[in-house]
DNA sequence: ATCCTATATAGGAAATATCTTATATGCCTG
DNA sequence: CAGGCATATAAGATATTTCCTATATAGGAT
């Protein structure tokens, strides 16, 4: 395994702000924190940049890059339909995260 | 489990500097990164202020400050001997937080 | 006491992050 | 095509972070 040094960095940065922690713990249990959609499902498609940026009261300019900080750490996918844009966790890059910052943080194991 | 986001926070906060996480590194193995120190061991009490200022190729009072940083987010633990002081990887306090993290971004379990 | 070494603190400059308002783009409707 | 809605981009103000130099503190040696 190549040294994954650099692949975490992004993710911390975007982690490291807590309006865009707070946005990624809403993400992960979408229906618990929004209403339902019309044009897209909270789950399968994801929430729309007005829903999140009614509920954190930032700009909707704000939501927006921070929501792409996000989406280029590779935390969350986007999907445009007609004109909404809906962003939803992507669990495997999640995962695949936190198992190179354990690898990179955890005590190497002797062998 | 009270709420942990706050918990969470500072230690985000403070991996999202690449400087320190590039020393956090050094610390977990810090043998293999550094020489052997006269007055403290550096797997027993950790590594001093001087050899990671040297390492890391930033002023001195610069390195004391990331790792204040880390240690009030409670990822180092610091121990003066003489005029000197190590830091050293706080394992315990690692596995928490990375434990904390992965509750904060994983899926719910359903129940 | 004086000097040398190691680290911490103070003050401030420069870079980066965060946020807002104004405007652009793009889609849909009538 | 005109108008409305959702999101993106632009420009710029403010706040925060990062870093340096200068100085303080504190321990050990001469």
């Amino acid at each position: 395994m190549p040294d994954c040094a650099h692949m975490i960095s992004a993710p911390l940065r975007a982690l490291s702000n807590s309006k865009r922690l707070t946005i990624l713990r809403w993400l992960r249990d979408p229906t618990s924190h929004f209403p339902p959609q019309r044009d897209g499902d909270l789950v399968v498609d994801g929430v729309c940049v007005g829903f999140i940026t009614k509920k954190i009261g930032l700009s909707q300019p704000a939501v927006t890059e921070h929501m792409q900080i996000l989406a280029d750490a590779g935390l969350v996918s986007s999907k445009k339909i007609r004109n909404w844009v809906f962003y939803k966790l992507d669990d495997e890059q999640v995962r695949t995260f936190l198992a190179a910052l354990s690898e990179t943080l955890e005590i190497p194991k002797p062998r």
